[in-house]
DNA sequence: CAGTATCCGTTGCGATACTG
DNA sequence: CAGTATCGCAACGGATACTG
């Protein structure tokens, strides 16, 4: 599971919550996750829907959400590299939550209105 | 609605996802929010229910989600003091997304069985 | 009780340049 | 194309002590 930023799994119970969460924090994991919800997508691609995550930071939160498990890094052999990321089952498992928070984002910030998915 | 982490609403639509995340990231806002889900809490009490959040931590993130109009300070003209928190009308409607992430949780990463609420 | 102030080590993360 | 290496500053956040 990798390590967490924050390895605490002391606290009442609820803290599942804080489990979950932890599996989603991180600058860009949401977003990362959000997009791959849309189909397999290559590192560039990627790159190229984060505008403002550089490179560094896009590798950096695909190691943690893989290590975690919620996506699958799928390299092929090839030249030029083509490296294709995608939602493992577990990833695709989290589809309620990004939901949930796509639509309280959009109901209750009032913003994006009709250019969502 | 404060100051975030990082202010970039400039990514591709369904970064509604984003906005609502950056809400509710943070070290303890999700728990936090989630403690308060359970009724109005004084700061020792949601203190004591989190164990490793400082007193310092506490404040912080409390401020945030005050600023954010996620949960309402409540401070009694009393000595001792008193000052109580809960969940605003807004932050209540993020039940949604805090019962997802504890349902998914406890679900998938299979922690916590038979303590939660 | 409900914080605040200060100190200070740790980590995050952007910029830039380089590689198989 | 898909990264990695290094640098360097800034923010995070723990510990501790103090206050209205």
């Amino acid at each position: 599971m990798a390590k967490r930023r924050h390895s605490r799994f002391d606290c009442t119970p609820g803290c599942a919550v804080e489990a979950a969460i932890g599996l989603i924090d991180g600058k860009w994991k949401s977003i990362i996750l959000w997009h791959l919800l849309g189909g397999t997508l290559r590192f560039n691609a990627l790159n190229r829907e984060m505008p403002g995550c550089t490179p560094r930071m896009l590798t950096n939160q695909l190691r943690e959400l893989e290590a975690d498990g919620l996506i699958v890094r799928k390299v092929y052999a090839e030249v030029p590299p083509k490296v294709e990321y995608s939602l493992s089952e577990l990833g695709l498992s989290m589809e309620p939550i990004l939901r949930a928070l796509q639509v309280w984002g959009s109901e209750n910030l009032a913003l994006y209105r009709g250019g969502s998915d």
